[in-house]
DNA sequence: CAAACAATTTCAAACGTTTGCATAAGGAAT
DNA sequence: ATTCCTTATGCAAACGTTTGAAATTGTTTG
């Protein structure tokens, strides 16, 4: 009942460990005799090499460890699949890591991971590790040699390897395409102060608007976090200015999905009174009523990316990488706009 | 630079490695001051214990697997934060596995964690395991005595632990909710055929429909599967026919999404012409319009229940449980006709 | 017959940690 | 001075596997 082992198969065949391990590895100077029989003998018995010892002889685990503020949109498990999709036949297990944007919970998981003595770390820092400045739990793990890819929310070290999106691009491409149908008073629900991601997408925005000489109209600037609720208080107050907006490019698809709800309660029409376009092509983005305008990044991609790097990490470990990927502007109706 | 050992502390003060570990442990039988001149070198030296040696040792890992079909739906989000709310406090890892429903990847993530001596498996299984009906990956883990608890989608063995939803209910209450507003002709855009989860809906759906002595008409119960796209094409035939329906009840939300999309682009008026009722209350379906009501299925709780009832196993591994959550109707304006 | 060779197997160490038992040193009580 | 106790440390085994080097056996060759 227990697992059964090498020792175990030794004992019955009466040889030594080394034999049956060869046997089991198909090593070319082994009989081809005995090597059936422990195979065989092996295969009935439901022997499996218990990959612990073998993680501790060979000072690898085949395990990596990703650590991200959240899984439940769409981008981070599309990223995840990525990730798997080149690492899981390469033998790699995933332990995830979720720290709900919280400091002592990522310090804790990399701390873990490093016990665990995973072969590499792919991270997306939560918002906390941003405002505070903190990064000693990683500087451990790069002093250790670990490969350490920074996801999406890299910090500003060029020497470190990150995969993200141009987020920059992203949201300078959304606020041209409002300008480009007419849009005069474009407003930006912006995402939470220091985290790099939406400091980025507010600067494309602020950086478009200030190429096409529009002023930058700070009243037209709010903020939320990632999230729909949070959308909701800031949409209202937008209507209620004095001179509101005549679109809005939200930080991502979800405020806008809030933006919407206010935006239907007032019964202004979609994108005739006021245009919208979000950022991450959620799948749900193109089923809402009017389908949401939005820049996509090629969530599967970064994963793919990410998992790539790691592995020229491994043969490789001097050479640090930033890959940027591009985004695309996605035109659906809550932007279209007939000039 | 490498990591640095128990070994290498015990050189450096000439002393057993067996003294340093008691040390960092803060064994009593310890010369307090020893005690600390190593502590405060490891300390400096940024030791960390080799976990892998341990697992070896002690013949567990405080590692678990988590196998799903797939994570990119809240439900599997929200129960994944569940388990690790529970879990992580506790100091275990999760060792996440998406398997896309394929019975192959299943088997081979299970073979890997099992190799890697996990403390336990949580598992969702992937739709080929149910068509297929093969178990033995599973056997294996059962023979190891290793706790194995399933999620959402059980096998029908009532020896197994198993965590989820009272499917039934939640689709007869969806049903007779329909019924109560007045709707006469209630289609069912049922899931997969052998998932058992659907199953059970779409049996909910059925035996209510019974109960209220309404025909069971085969024409209005049509296949989706999981995902958006899958309805468009059966809600289009529902509309096709002499006589259309004038409710719908999909297995998920996400159906009703689709669903959403032909009714608009039909341009019935919901819930007038047309109600709609979901199941698992995605966070979005509140902010869809008009906001879509479904029966809520307590996605964390089932995480939390499914880790206790692992911590349940490890200390009496002989008793199996089966915890069935009940489901919340939520009513919104998909469904809030006036009769 | 001795030497050389090939084929197969065993030995022993290693990975890093914990832990029961033994040991050592020192002090106190007899 | 012997015994006993306390306190602190060391020894050695264990977890399961791999692997270079050594050993064993049998066979061929000079």
């Amino acid at each position: 009942m227990p697992n059964i082992t090498i020792k175990d198969i030794a004992r019955k065949f009466k040889c030594s460990p080394s034999t049956v391990s060869r046997a089991l590895n198909n090593y070319e100077h082994t009989n081809i005799e005995t090597r059936n029989t422990i195979q065989e003998y092996a295969q009935k018995m439901g022997y499996q090499r218990n990959s612990v010892s073998l993680s501790l002889l060979q000072k690898n685990t085949k395990t990596l460890g990703i650590v991200l503020p959240n899984i439940s949109q769409f981008h981070e498990s599309a990223m995840v699949e990525g990730l798997q999709s080149v690492l899981q036949p390469l033998g790699y297990l995933l332990n995830i890591c979720v720290t709900n944007e919280s400091y002592q919970l990522e310090k804790e998981y990399v701390e873990r991971l490093m016990s665990n003595r995973v072969d590499g770390v792919f991270i997306s820092i939560a918002q906390e590790t941003y405002s505070e400045v903190r990064y000693e739990h990683l500087q451990t793990v790069m002093n250790r040699n670990v490969p350490l890819i920074f996801i999406d929310r890299q910090n500003g070290d060029k020497k470190t390897n990150c995969v993200s999106t141009d987020d920059y691009l992203g949201a300078y491409m959304a606020t041209e395409h409002l300008i480009n149908v007419g849009c005069k008073r474009i407003a930006h629900l912006r995402g939470p102060l220091g985290v790099n991601l939406a400091e980025q997408r507010f600067n494309g925005y602020r950086d478009c608007l200030y190429k096409y000489r529009f002023p930058i109209d700070e009243s037209l600037i709010l903020s939320a976090n990632f999230k729909i609720e949070s959308a909701i208080e800031p949409t209202k107050a937008l209507f209620d200015l004095p001179n509101p907006p005549d679109a809005i490019f939200g930080v991502n698809d979800q405020v806008c999905f809030g933006a919407f709800q206010v935006i239907k309660e007032k019964g202004l029409k979609i994108p005739d009174e006021i245009a919208v376009i979000g950022f991450d092509n959620t799948p749900i983005s193109e089923y809402f009523y009017p389908s949401l305008s939005t820049i996509a990044r090629k969530s599967k991609p970064i994963g793919e990316e990410a998992a790539q790097l790691f592995l020229r990490q491994i043969n490789e470990p001097s050479i640090a990488n930033h890959i940027i990927l591009p985004p695309e502007l996605i035109v659906r109706r809550s932007s279209a706009l007939a000039n």
